[in-house]
DNA sequence: TGTTGGATCTGGTATATACCACGAAATAGA
DNA sequence: TCTATTTCGTGGTATATACCAGATCCAACA
């Protein structure tokens, strides 16, 4: 209706000349300006594909294009034929302090919730054998889980722990931090980490879980936790929305290396 | 022509049903394959849109959803108007190493240019003065690089120091180390950083330097470098290619928290 | 030799249309 | 009251079409 949007037919004497600046890219500054001013809540339902090609006075394929545009940009999550809705606020994780993500959650008052997926005992293959040090086929333990905020889906970890140093472990309830299960029933006590960090896309399996749109990218983080002998004994990958975390690192000089 | 890909006329009885998996994701798929298998090298071009939808006999518009799923995941770039190609392998970025990247990669032999595209003197702002602990409208010396590794160009970074601990920075050649300038010449060592790793989307400038398709998310790293008394003397950002780097870092229990 | 201009390639924007699949709410039935 | 069914709204997939604009190459020209 009041779209500020320039009108194909009404910018150059009739002619069929695009805008100078494209009329998705025109919807999608729109949106952002709306987000960033605080006219959406957190989650709040952003108005349908077909409402906004009305309201705009353009095609739905059109409408479609500046809404995907929000989504890659992260501003906006999109579950499937329900809607879009604005994006929660990021959450931060120190990659430095080996307190577990959990543990360090808590302290911060954030609503976690831990969903176990699965957990079973497996054997290690090549690339985890390396990992952890162990020969291949040695027994491992292997849990997946989900971590929600505020009920959101924020990112899903599979974490393999060296059986032999952790017996009976998937005995215990997984819905808490591990590191400080590991330190507390195993005297496992986490002392250096190696971290990993990449930018790619979501596995079929990811895409579900975490309730992403087709083809969407993300953060995986990696981290094999060793003990004060510099035996790893955990290897954790965690895959996280692309728009909800932010990681911070300390590094020092002389220090930690190798 | 031996696409296999299944066509909606002939899956069901003849009923416009589409197949179990998207079209545009058989054909995802096989380019997956195609270039997990080695049949491109490396920033090779991948048949346009047109000819994709030919071969597959689908249309130009599901081509193109399926490259753009393919540059989504960061499989393959975009060059506008040129074509798309695959992406060449992620370079390692180490950054608990608080030796430069630049002086990092060259001594793994990457061929990294570097491109200088601003340099000036300016003003701190409010949030620059409070990470590099100077007044607000302090001088520093703002400058902008492209890197390129073998002419790909995969991230940009923008610097910032605090002119009063470095005059006449800006009279040094900044295709190098900015890390082993500020140390020779000034005499202040990195001692300790401070990172922080976020996945964004690209300003309208760094979609333009990096070549990237509209609207596409990369990682942002920012970073404070401070000296043995804990001053920071250096502000930086970087804005990475997606799919062009792995950053790793190596955490360490009683060190370097506050 | 060098340059200009055109033909032709590429991806980019935009529309209109059709139908499918799932979610959720409204409705009818037990 | 509770449950099954229907209806409607939503995003998802797919097609066909049109035109725009930058990149590239090559032939004609100066």
């Amino acid at each position: 209706m009041d779209a500020a949007i320039q009108n194909h037919e009404a910018n150059s004497g009739g002619r069929k000349v695009p805008a100078d600046t494209p009329r998705f890219q025109q919807v999608v500054q729109d949106f952002k300006s709306k987000i960033a001013g605080g006219i959406f809540d957190e989650h709040a339902a952003l108005p349908s594909e077909r409402r906004i090609a009305e309201d705009y006075d353009i095609s739905r394929m059109t409408a479609r294009r500046a809404l995907d545009a929000l989504v890659a940009e992260g501003l906006v999550y999109s579950e499937d034929r329900r809607g879009r809705f604005v994006s929660p606020r990021r959450v931060s994780y120190d990659v430095s302090n080996m307190v577990s993500f959990v543990a360090e959650a808590d302290s911060r008052g954030l609503a976690l919730e831990v969903e176990v997926l699965r957990a079973m005992k497996s054997q290690a293959d090549a690339m985890l054998a390396e990992q952890l040090n162990v020969e291949p086929g040695a027994e491992v333990y292997a849990y997946t889980r989900l971590f929600r905020n505020n009920g959101h889906a924020i990112f899903v970890e599979t974490e393999y722990v060296n059986a032999r140093r952790c017996p009976g472990f998937l005995e215990h309830d997984l819905h808490q931090s591990t590191t400080r299960l590991l330190e507390t029933r195993y005297d496992l006590c986490a002392s250096a980490g190696d971290i990993a960090i990449v930018m790619r896309a979501a596995t079929p399996e990811e895409t579900r879980l975490l309730g992403l749109a087709r083809s969407s990218a993300g953060i995986e983080l990696t981290q094999i936790i060793r003990d004060a002998a510099g035996r790893a004994f955990c290897y954790g990958r965690q895959f996280w929305r692309g728009e909800a975390a932010r990681f911070s690192a300390r590094a020092m000089v002389g220090r930690g290396n190798n």
